[in-house]
Formats: structure tokens, C-alpha cells, sequence
DNA sequence: AATGTTTTCGAAATCACTTTCGATAGATAA
DNA sequence: TTATCTATCGAAAGTGATTTCGAAAACATT
């Protein structure tokens, strides 16, 4: 084995004293004792993938004769540069096929054009739709999603969480989950500038934006249909006390009862967590009252579907002996027989709003830092 | 003015012949015509925010007074690392809750540890819970998920494609859009290596991956179960003709029909492209035979509810007059009265399957391009 | 003691892009 | 003519990781 250093410098003079020094990483490597140097065989040059190499702002200005900044200055719009150099490198950069690697520039403008979302199930229909549009005017504002499922976990929630900010986040879309009632794993995130919008199940306690429903309006409406269609004694099968969409239905419920001066049963009130069998549990001890109900409100319309399909099984009638509205839409409602009575929600409406709130509050929020 | 060049050098013989020289970006700018220097008002230092700034490996290297590298080889498991110093690293960054940055991981790794996904709709609850199984299993192996929406387009399909190669995805999972039938748009990035899955609408002109149902022999069964309740005259609502699935499920059903000897009739036979009102049309064509099927097999279990649902209006009775069965299990499928014999489908848990596939695939490529 | 081997560490290059700011030619105003 | 200004460009310093490879200490074997 020669030293290739000495061979190098023609240092033929002196005995070359190489001796083997160790094996690294799979190659053989050696030690001259003459010039004092360690060396190793040389691995193979890598095979260049010359097809598979990616246009970069760098070939751009070679192939122009001119600085990567310059092109960089063209391909972002910037005031820095002339008209006719733009369109020169604009047009190279179509022609080549050019495609900016986001990371690059992620990492160095130090936002991410990436939206999360975190919400309950994907694959409930209502957050289908508010998904649908959310990717709708996301993607025309060149913002990318990512969505994550909390399972109605307030752990996973959490975890989500931080998932997405490790992510780099620009902003966060979030609909809690049943269990949540704390707030600080947000609140650490807000109060360090990510903007966060809530949707559907929101919540007082941040001083983020919020995009709810009309649910207030919505109960009152239901329930003042239920009354004009003379129903007496209204059921109202409520969600978890945590969740403020869950009170403010029961609020518009106890409303329309007080306008048409209706007495308030607590035995007809009940806050569910939507548990398995619950429903049916809930119908039997409504059932058995001595002074059952003519009509059921649930706030999430596939409970009432729930409940309608084990009043059929009781042979009683709908809507005759006992009626049946509730919130949301979905085929399901208008294919069912009877078909159910519900307040329209408008997911993907939502979803688009969400969105285009968070989007503006990611534009402020770079334009009060940049200052 | 003073030149701050001069004043540092304390060069004071000469007299300053400082002169304005425009304004760059907002700020004054100065020439000095002594010391021959451009100069402007230095801006104020950017607000540092301490409290915002991310812990990097470089801060960690600093706390131990060791170099970046041997952090990095520390947090990645490698094997050229002594035990007790990776030990300290890794306690250390979990103190300082170091969080590494995916862009720059990305950027000099040359993968993003991201798969895409495109589907025709997520609002489908099919596509929906395909995805919570990709997801379900991309969480877990440390990829994230990006979705797109083709909407049943051919153009968008190619659109999705673009955007997600541009965002590098390491892999790509998809469904095909009705119209689909060219996959040039897909061959040019299987060539260039990047690891494509399909499932449910997969392409047999690609060599690809494939994840599908048990079309054929659920099709099969389908019809059996019809035959053997005495049906003899069964129609079959087709998918479109371009997409392997609806194939498959034709086969199916006229294989069952040979087995039992019952003789083929091509007017019972309807490819459809799932249009508006088209599966009323299909369904009075049917009915004005001269002999009408005594049993309809709908490929897409919705299209059987939205049958059913005119058959009631038209007062002929189901199962006795005509009995229906489709592919495709939902909740409604069991809700829906009378209820709907179904293929069951996995739709979870084909997700699942094809996010597995690929993401094997993506290590395989990438092992078979270090060597 | 001489030689051979393994382990561990760090300097430096690289990834592709953005941003700042120095430089200057040419236009305009005094 | 001189002073001032504008428009345009590029060098260079980040951005936060990974990877390669040189160096040397520690250990093992003759």
C-alpha cells in the first residue's frame, strides 16, 4: 500500500512505513509513518442520479450567468429587481421545470405554509365536510393541512398537539373533544403567538377566534316547532356539560319553553357523553315516566335516529305518539323513515370560514412580527 | 453626518465629505467621500424572542461543549457514539424539550417523511375511513399525511399529483377518479422511483402495488344469496367501464349467473357513471320492461338506498316485488328500511393495508438507493 | 516495545433557499 | 458641473440539520 500523500509530493526519498490503522465504516484504513497522515481507500464516487436531480434556484442562475439571489428576488415577487431580468428567469424557471424545495424555504423564512387541524374523527360526516372545507381554502392560499384525529381522547388531544407544533404549524384549527374541560396545552401555544381558531365545540375560556353554529337559535327553532305542532312535554337529550355547544342548545331548549310558558322537567333533561347503549338506556327511563314525553330533541341528530329506531321497535308511533328533531344534516335524515326534523348545520360552510379566519390571523400576526 | 468608518478610525485630518445616496429599503443612505464608502443608518436590532427561539442541536452542543455532529449522531442512534456521552445528549434534550426541525431534516436528508394520499372525495365515508387507517398507521411509523381531493376529475387528479410531488412526498396512495383511464401522469413519477400504492380504484396498466376488495367473489355471493331466495331475473348497476372494480364486480355477478344456468340478458346490464338522477332513470327503464328483474344488485350500496327509496314511491313492495343488495356497508345500510343486504367492505382496514405496503416500499427504495 | 485494531469525536461540507446590505451606473435636480 | 437619488444586482451570512472523513486515544496482540 502507498501513502498517497507521499506519492503525491514525489517524497520518495525516505522509506514509506504504512501500516494498517483500524477498519471504518467498511473500509480499510491505514497510517504512513512518514508524513504522520491517516488514509483510507476511497470509497467509489456515488453514482450522480443525474435524472432524478431537481431543478434548484442555483441552476437557474448559472444557466443566466447570475446570483441565486437575484432569482430568488424574481421567483418571490420582490420590488428588489428589473422587469425584463424577471421575466427572463421567470420563464427559464418554467421552462426548466423549476419547482421550489419548501423546506429550504421553510427553513430559512422560518414558516411552515401549513395549516393543522385537530378534530374528533375524520370519519364522523360533519367534520368530513369541515375538513373538505378547510382543504378548499387552504390549498387555493397555497397552505398545505394536516389533519389529526383526537378520539374524543383529551390525552391524544394533547399529544396532537404537540405533534403539530414539532410540525412548525403556521396556525392551528381545533375542535375539542368531549372530555376536554382544561386549556393549558393551548394556551402555551397561543400566548407564544400560533394562531388558533376554534370550530364547532369551542370554548370561553381562550381568547382565540371562534367559529360556531346558530345553536341557540337553532334549539329555540326546533323546540318552537315542536310546540307548534303541539307537543307539551319535550325530552331534550343534551352533550357533556363541558362543552359549550352542548349549553348553549340546551339554553335556546329552555328558551322556547319559557316563551310559550312551557314548565321545565328535569326529568327530561339529560347530558349524555354519547356513550354505547346510552341512548337506549336514556329512551327506557323517558319511557317509563307515568308522564312520558310526546317529543325528543337530541342535539346530535344520529342519537335521534338511535332513539326512533327502538321506539319503532316498541310500536310506537312517530311522529303520532312521540316527535323527533335534531341538529345536523346528513342523507341519513332525509332517507330515514320517518324522516327526521333537523337544523341544518353547514360543515363544510364552516369549515371554509375556520380557515379563512386562521389564514387572516396568520397574515396579521407576520406582518405585527416583521415590524 | 458623520462617517462611521472615519469616526472609528479615527481618522480626523482630512475633512469628511459625507454626501446622501438614496434610500434603500426606507433607510437613508450616505456615501462618504474621504474613506470612498457607502453607509447607512444601521436599523434598530431585531427584538430578540428569546422565549420564542427554538432549542436547536447547536444549543446543545454548546451546553456540553461538544460539536453538533456528535449531537446528531447521539439523537439518531447511530453507532459512532460512545454509550454514556449519548446518554447525557439525549437527557439534556429532553430537558431543554428539544424539538428537531423538520425542514432542515428534510432538506439535507432528501426525504420529508411524509406520504401523500389522493382520493375522490373525503366526504365519502368509504374514503374516510380509508384515511383514518392510512393515518392510523402513518402516525405510528412516523409519517405524516397529506390529502388531497380529486373530485372525481381527471385534471385535478394531475393537479394533486404536481402539488404533492412538489411537496416530496416519499410516497403516494390513490384511488382513481371515475374518469380516469390514461395513467401517464403517474408513470412519470413510478419511473423516477418514487413509491406509488393503489387501492379500492386501482389500474392493472400500472406496476404498481394494488390494494383491493374481494370484488369477484363478493359480487359472487351477492347473487348466490339472490338466487338461492329465488330471484331469477337480476339486474346489476354497473360502475363505469374504465375502472378495473366495476369489472370485477360484473364478472362476479355473471359468474354466479352461469353457475346456476341462468341465461344472461344484456338489458339488465347498466354501466353507469353515477350521474344526477341517472339511477332513477335506469330504475323506470328496468321497471318498463316487459319482464322486469325481480332483483337489482347496485355495485355502490348508495345507489341500491336511492333505488329503494323511488321503488317505495312506485308502491311495489321490497324484498317480496324486488329484492336489493349492494357493496358497501355504512351505518345507513343497517338503518335504511328495509334493510340492505351488503358485501361488507374494510375500508379502515384497508387503509391500513395500503399505508403498510407503502410505507415497506418507501424503505425498501431507500435502502436500495444507499447501496 | 512495536504493531495492529477499534472507538470516539469534531471540523467542514452540504442541502436549497432567503435576506441583508454594499456597490455602482445612470437619471435627475440644483 | 456638482450633488443627490433611484434602480438593480450580487456577495455573503444565515436557517438547522446530516454526513463524511481525518485525527487521535484507547485497547489488543504479537
Amino acid at each position: 500500500m502507498e501513502c498517497p500523500n507521499c506519492k503525491l509530493n514525489e517524497d520518495l526519498e525516505f522509506t514509506r512505513k504504512v501500516v494498517k490503522a483500524g477498519i471504518l465504516r467498511g473500509a480499510q484504513r491505514y497510517y504512513c509513518n512518514h508524513c504522520k497522515t491517516h488514509f483510507s481507500e476511497k470509497r467509489k464516487v456515488k453514482i450522480e442520479n443525474k435524472n432524478s436531480h431537481q431543478i434548484t434556484i442555483l441552476d437557474i442562475a448559472k444557466h443566466l450567468g447570475i446570483a441565486p439571489s437575484t432569482v430568488s428576488k424574481a421567483l418571490n415577487n420582490k420590488s428588489d429587481i428589473n422587469f425584463e431580468t424577471k421575466n427572463l428567469i421567470v420563464k427559464l424557471a418554467n421552462d426548466l421545470n423549476y419547482k421550489p424545495n419548501h423546506f429550504a424555504k421553510s427553513l430559512s423564512r422560518g414558516n411552515s405554509n401549513t395549516i393543522g387541524v385537530i378534530i374528533p374523527n375524520i370519519e364522523r360526516p360533519f367534520f368530513a365536510a369541515v375538513l373538505a372545507g378547510i382543504q378548499s381554502v387552504a390549498s387555493k392560499a397555497g397552505y398545505s393541512v394536516i389533519i389529526c384525529q383526537s378520539d374524543e381522547s383529551h390525552q391524544t388531544e394533547i399529544l396532537n398537539i404537540q405533534t403539530l407544533m414539532a410540525s412548525r404549524v403556521d396556525g392551528l384549527l381545533i375542535s375539542h373533544t368531549k372530555e376536554t374541560s382544561t386549556f393549558e396545552h393551548l394556551k402555551i401555544h397561543l400566548n407564544k403567538g400560533v394562531p388558533i381558531v376554534h370550530f364547532d365545540r369551542i370554548s370561553n375560556e381562550i381568547n382565540s377566534s371562534k367559529i360556531t353554529h346558530q345553536n341557540k337559535e337553532g334549539s329555540f327553532q326546533l323546540v318552537e316547532h315542536l310546540i307548534e305542532n303541539g307537543c307539551k312535554r319535550i325530552a331534550i337529550l343534551a352533550g357533556p356539560k363541558e362543552l359549550l355547544i352542548s349549553n348553549d342548545r340546551l339554553d335556546g331548549y329552555l328558551a322556547a319553553l319559557n316563551k310559550y310558558g312551557i314548565p321545565i322537567d328535569n326529568n327530561l333533561i339529560y347530558n349524555s357523553n354519547f356513550q354505547k347503549d346510552e341512548t337506549t338506556k336514556v329512551l327506557d327511563i323517558w319511557l317509563s315516566l307515568e308522564n312520558p314525553p310526546d317529543a325528543i330533541f337530541t342535539v346530535f341528530y344520529l342519537n335521534a335516529i338511535e332513539m326512533m329506531v327502538e321506539t319503532k321497535k316498541r310500536n310506537i308511533k312517530i311522529p303520532e305518539d312521540i316527535a323527533f328533531v335534531g341538529f345536523g344534516d346528513d342523507l341519513i335524515a332525509e332517507l330515514f323513515e320517518p324522516s327526521l326534523t333537523v337544523f341544518h348545520l353547514f360543515p363544510f360552510k364552516m369549515g371554509e370560514n375556520a380557515a379563512n379566519v386562521l389564514i387572516e390571523n396568520i397574515i396579521n400576526n407576520e406582518h405585527s412580527k416583521s415590524k
